[in-house]
DNA sequence: GTCTATACCGAGATAGAC
DNA sequence: GTCTATCTCGGTATAGAC
């Protein structure tokens, strides 16, 4: 029960910090990232915009540690794959973990690939790590670089990050959207399919 | 060589308006609808804002004019998919049209199906019209309302709309395009691919 | 260390001059 | 048909209360 401030117990109160990050998630995902106003996330939390700005120096600054996590599994996802031997091996490996990030972090992938704000609110930071999405295309695209296979991978990837974020499909628990969306992954890949 | 300021010769100047809307789409693709100023779009055009400000009273009205030839046509399609009989021939005349609608209105389509900003610019204007989405949905979903037809529809949306608009393609013609996209469709829809 | 009060400037919007 | 003046709101910034 002696919980300090930074770590509280899962029944109580989390600190501003993160009550800040999961309202702002929220609010993005509902009006956009540039469409939602610092007073709105002040609003929210029941405070005033300069509180939101102690926390953070700038909106951008939010946005960013809101894409954080899901940018940092995505990255080693991608690293993670590109070790592997073998083009079907990499690619299952790829489409596997990237289904799996999506349901676990569903808003915010589908805001990810959706919001110019957020590209454009993470262009400073994160450009050199912001080379996984070309380098996932080229693993799920193959060497030939067939049109055929880049286009079935853009539209893969897109569809999997955009169909799990989807309002329609957010009561659905993990395992089956998780095998759901392999399986938009797989036909459009041409990979065999289970069951 | 008469030509009326209302509709100008092929090789010379278009009107202000349709200059506006041109470049309020490429802006909006580029920075977002709401990442897009006023003044942005008076400077593209070399113009002030106020001047822009004559042409249309407010941005959704300008936003609802970019999106209205795109929206309008997917409106009438969905009329005309749903007055076939056979879902088989509903899903196919939706799936050719859909991909037809995308690739002549590449940008256009991505940014209506990303964009926070243009949903809620329309959600005033189109409330009536705006049941489309609902509708092509459930055409593409079937009866039943299985889970695994429905995910497979949004997929198929969400990516081919996506792909379409994607700058890696905007070199591709149109028949190629639509061929491919074609494919991605039938694939999620389990529908006959020719060839 | 956390927040309030307040001010500045850019952007959407309106009214009206030319 | 184009532009100036002006208002309000949003992102940014600082000073200071507790």
């Amino acid at each position: 029960m002696a919980a300090d401030s930074a770590a509280v117990s899962a029944s109580g109160q989390e600190d501003t910090r993160t009550r800040l990050l999961t309202t702002a998630l929220r609010l993005f995902t509902e009006h956009g990232v540039e469409g939602t106003s610092l007073q709105m996330i002040a609003d929210a939390l029941g405070v005033t915009k300069a509180a939101v700005y102690y926390h953070f120096k700038t909106k951008d600054e939010i946005t960013g540690a809101v894409a954080e996590p899901g940018l940092r599994e995505l990255d080693s996802l991608v690293e993670d794959a590109s070790r592997l031997r073998g083009r079907n091996a990499r690619v299952d490996h790829l489409l596997r973990g990237f289904v799996d990030i999506v349901v676990r972090h569903r808003t915010l992938m589908a805001l990810f690939s959706r919001d110019p704000g957020v590209t454009r609110a993470l262009t400073t930071s994160w450009t050199t790590r912001g080379s996984f999405s070309g380098t996932m295309l080229e693993i799920l695209t193959g060497p030939e670089g067939e049109m055929n296979q880049a286009i079935a991978a853009h539209a893969a990837i897109a569809g999997i990050a955009m169909t799990g974020g989807a309002r329609q499909f957010a009561d659905l628990d993990d395992e089956t959207l998780r095998a759901h969306l392999l399986d938009v992954g797989r036909r459009l890949l041409g990979r065999p399919r289970r069951r």
